[in-house]
RNA sequence: GCCGGGGUGGCGGAACGGGUGAGACGCGCCUGCCUUAAAAGCAGGUGUCCCUCAGGGGACGUGUGGGUUCGACUCCCACCCCCGGCACCA
């Protein structure tokens, strides 16, 4: 027999797979999109250094699914590439020398090779880089459209600054008042930004997820990020400055409650405040740290002299301006309801304000001194003029409608969604295609000149300015419109931008007319199955949606969203914290690879655990896969040597192939439950070692290494040659006996007041009669019927007797 | 606080519309075979406790406490713990 020798098999394979196209895919030809297709794609990678184990899960899972829907006749779409505009090169540019381009090529170069010694099957055909002028100069252009829509536009906005990279972040980038990525605290900095429009979309990215198929925790954390509150809009009045003031609240109730007004520090209105303490108050929230206001237990605040008028019933409340109240949340201006808001309670006790009650929960007794926040069924309006004794949710739209009809609020819905600023004051990243000319204004770059191609600078470290300010002769230009003297944009795209549509341009990847050719596009989307991680949730798959949903306005393409149905991959950890280059805990798979074999390493991620949850890395493990593989080995090629060939005869070993069969295909094509379906192919080689030269041996040993072969394709590939078969990449996957599935003879228990008394062995179509007359035909039952009678009797067919007494 | 996920052997995990005896499969561990020895491999064992005429038999066991049911890891109620998301969001 020969020896199971890892590397050399899968080197031969993967020769084979690649001079034989083995995985590449074509477009259908133009109205000829016949035969049904999938679409299945990992989250795109950033290339850092190596891979990890990490990186092993996801792209293992994508590889079995691919592998397994190609050979059930389906046209498999599965393309790689690479997220390689970024930060982390920038920096390692800064740190060790050297262009992000060459150290970004260099890791990709190395990626890519790991990617192919794990064997995984990608149309390599289709790969795609985002930092490739062929790829960014369609973003550019794509940038243009949404300009032109106006849905990409500059504005001034207090933005979150990471003091270290020297950027802005976008509020998803931003945990616990820290950067995301370096973990430096963040500063609020008042900037030009540029700004996608997707509050346009909030209500429809909300909307259509009631039409995809994930998982119900990554759906919440989209609703949550996305934050819809209904409430109504009122205008409060402030003579002193002459303007009215729009509030928010999703408490129109206790409109009759609200004893004072506050402004956040940074509301418009606050400086035109003539006011020493206001201008100081407003200086020291400023510097505050994000973190530590919203940590403060006490509240603070500062008096303006000012009063607002409640439209309802026309009383002056006393204005304040203090920073519980978010500038970009709602209006920037709150309405404040002591008696019904813990927050503004708090403020009220603070500065000794008046608290009144306008909600009272039925039959209880609330102390008026406290704040009442609960909601209570039955609770009625009080102290509201003529809404007293409403019920509230009725009292509130009431008051709404008076209000309405005097032109002083209305009924509105908002967001905690912001626009998604997406401008980086850094090197590495897509151009943004306008320029700044002094008579136009903003001049968006002609489409005949895209792309606006990144040019070399010297030095990427960003001093206050961006690092292609550096670059002179790129920056001045003459403007598109008037001729006259311009500055090109110098900041650069957000990477997400990046990550938005290259599913897209995978359908089309050399196109050079267009980002992507419609007809194809809307052939291979939506994608069947999309496979990543749940740290992307709120991110790139909102950013993503949104911007399939432009391009579908735009008629760029047909259909509304990108991922039909997102498989979330678990972590990999080490102890409890999550595998990453950045927790400083990576283990690569290069060196297992090395030692163990790809198709050992393959098995072993996905044995380990169910793979929507988070696994953790043992070394001992790998060690039992490759036990498994070899023990596989052997036995099949035992059998290859000694069973008799001829048609299986149908024994218990064809029937448990048939099972394992079943098992597999519903495993890997319903349930994704990777782990269970090596499960049974395991027994399934037990139960051939036991019997390698039976009449049913070579059957069950072709079932074996069929299906193995989406997680094990090379040693399957091998073992399939030894069969005296070929191809087995694209081989029908087998299909069940209906008749085989069926078991020759079942184990029916007899239960007797709900305890096992009894077992019998009878055929599965066994009539429920006869099964109560063998089952009480049994001495045990008998002794434990004690003569007498069941006063019940309950048959399940094929499955148990019971007897109650 | 709101939302989502989860608690099963020494360990990772099975049991997928309530229907047998929970614990598949693997890791680890134990015993035996092979070997000068080790590794590898092979065969067997492995939830806890108790009884045993040695054939086996019994009780208890899926976070806790109740409930529904002939029957509950699975359904219902209450609670505890762990992980994650959102959060001065009006």
């Amino acid at each position: 027999m020969k020896r199971y020798e890892a590397n050399a098999i899968e080197a031969k394979w993967q020769r084979i797979w690649r001079e034989q196209h083995a995985f590449e895919v074509a477009n259908p030809a133009p109205g000829n999109a016949e035969g049904a297709k999938s679409y299945v794609l990992e989250q795109l990678p950033y290339p850092s250094g190596t891979l990890h184990m990490g990186h092993m899960l996801p792209y293992t899972i994508g590889d079995v699914v691919t592998r397994f829907r190609a050979r059930n006749g389906l046209h498999v779409l599965h393309p790689q590439g690479f997220d390689s505009f970024g930060l982390p090169a920038e920096n390692a540019a800064i740190r060790e020398g050297g262009h992000p381009r060459e150290i970004t090529e260099r890791n990709i170069a190395h990626i890519r090779a790991s990617m192919r010694r794990v064997g995984w099957a990608y149309d390599w055909t289709r790969e795609l880089s985002t930092h490739e002028p062929e790829y960014y100069r369609w973003q550019q252009w794509q940038f243009l459209k949404f300009h032109e829509r106006g849905l990409a536009y500059r504005k001034g906005a207090p933005v979150k600054w990471c003091p270290l990279d020297q950027t802005v972040l976008a509020n998803e980038q931003v945990h616990d008042g820290r950067c995301e990525r370096c973990g430096t605290e963040v500063e609020s900095r008042l900037m030009e930004q540029w700004f996608f429009r997707i509050t346009d979309y909030a209500q429809a990215l909300l909307d259509d997820l009631e039409t995809v198929d994930w998982p119900e925790s990554i759906k919440a954390r989209q609703r949550n990020w996305i934050g819809r509150s209904e409430g109504a809009e009122i205008l409060f009045r402030i003579d002193e400055l002459d303007v009215d003031v729009p509030v928010f609240t999703t408490r129109p109730d206790t409109l009759y409650g609200a004893t004072f007004f506050v402004l956040a520090p940074e509301h418009e209105l606050v400086a035109r405040i003539e006011s020493d303490e206001v201008r100081d108050y407003v200086r020291r929230a400023a510097v505050k740290k994000t973190e530590e206001r919203a940590a403060a237990v006490e509240k603070t605040g500062v008096i303006t002299g000012l009063h607002a008028v409640n439209p309802v019933n026309g009383e002056s409340l006393p204005v304040y301006v203090a920073d519980y109240v978010l500038t970009d949340y709602g209006t920037g201006a709150i309405m404040a309801v002591p008696a019904h808001d813990q927050r503004d309670f708090d403020f009220a006790s603070a500065f000794e304000l008046p608290v009144r009650h306008v909600v009272r929960p039925p039959d209880v007794d609330v102390d008026e001194r406290a704040a009442y926040v609960e909601h209570t069924e039955g609770e009625v309006l009080v102290n509201s003029a003529e809404f007293d004794g409403l019920p509230a949710p009725e009292g509130g739209r009431r008051i709404v409608e008076k209000l309405a009809a005097d032109g002083r609020g209305r009924f509105a819905i908002n967001y905690r969604l912001r626009d998604w600023g997406f401008s980086r004051q850094r090197y590495w990243g897509c151009p943004i295609p306008v320029v700044y000319c002094e008579g136009c204004g903003i001049v968006p770059v002609k489409e005949d000149d895209l792309p606006v191609l990144l040019p070399d600078v010297e030095d990427y470290k960003p001093k206050g300015r961006p690092p292609l300010a550096q670059a002179e002769d790129w920056v001045n230009v003459a403007c598109p419109r008037c001729g006259g003297p311009a500055k090109r944009e110098t900041e650069t795209m957000d990477t997400f931008v990046d990550s938005s549509w290259y599913f897209l341009r995978y359908c089309d990847a050399r196109n050079d007319t267009a980002p992507f050719d419609r007809a194809a596009v809307d052939y291979w989307n939506p994608i069947d199955l999309y496979i990543g991680g749940v740290d992307h949730a709120t991110m790139h798959m909102i950013y993503a949606r949104f911007w399939v949903k432009v391009l579908n306005d735009l008629g760029l393409l047909g259909f509304r969203e990108p991922f039909a149905r997102f498989y979330s991959n678990g972590w990999v950890t080490t102890g409890k914290t999550k595998m990453s280059k950045r927790a400083g805990n990576v283990v690569g798979p290069d060196d297992f690879v090395e030692r163990y074999g790809a198709d050992a390493c393959r098995l072993n991620i996905l044995f380990l655990g169910p793979a929507d949850q988070d696994i953790e890395w043992t070394e001992t493990s790998v060690e039992g896969m490759t036990r498994f593989v070899r023990r596989m080995w052997r036995v099949v090629n035992e059998v290859a040597e000694v069973a008799p060939t001829g048609a299986p005869a149908g024994g218990p070993l064809s029937r448990k192939a048939h099972w394992a069969i079943a098992k597999v295909s519903d495993d890997i094509g319903r349930r994704f439950a990777f782990n269970t379906a090596i499960a049974a192919v395991m027994e399934l080689v037990n139960e051939l070692s036991r019997e390698p030269a039976g009449p049913d041996s070579l059957f069950a040993a072709e079932t074996v290494v069929s299906l193995i072969q989406p997680y094990a394709p090379h040693v399957a590939e091998e073992l399939w040659e030894h069969l005296g078969r070929e191809r087995l990449w694209e081989a029908p996957w087998p299909v069940a006996d209906p008749e085989l599935l069926e078991v020759d003879t079942v184990e029916v228990v007899v239960q007797v007041n709900g305890r096992v008394r009894e077992r019998l062995r009878v055929p599965p179509d066994t009539p429920d009669d006869e099964l109560v007359e063998l089952a009480r035909a049994s001495e045990r039952v008998q002794s434990y019927l004690d003569g007498g009678e069941a006063a019940r009797t309950i048959v399940v067919p094929g499955k148990l007797v019971s007897f109650v007494t």
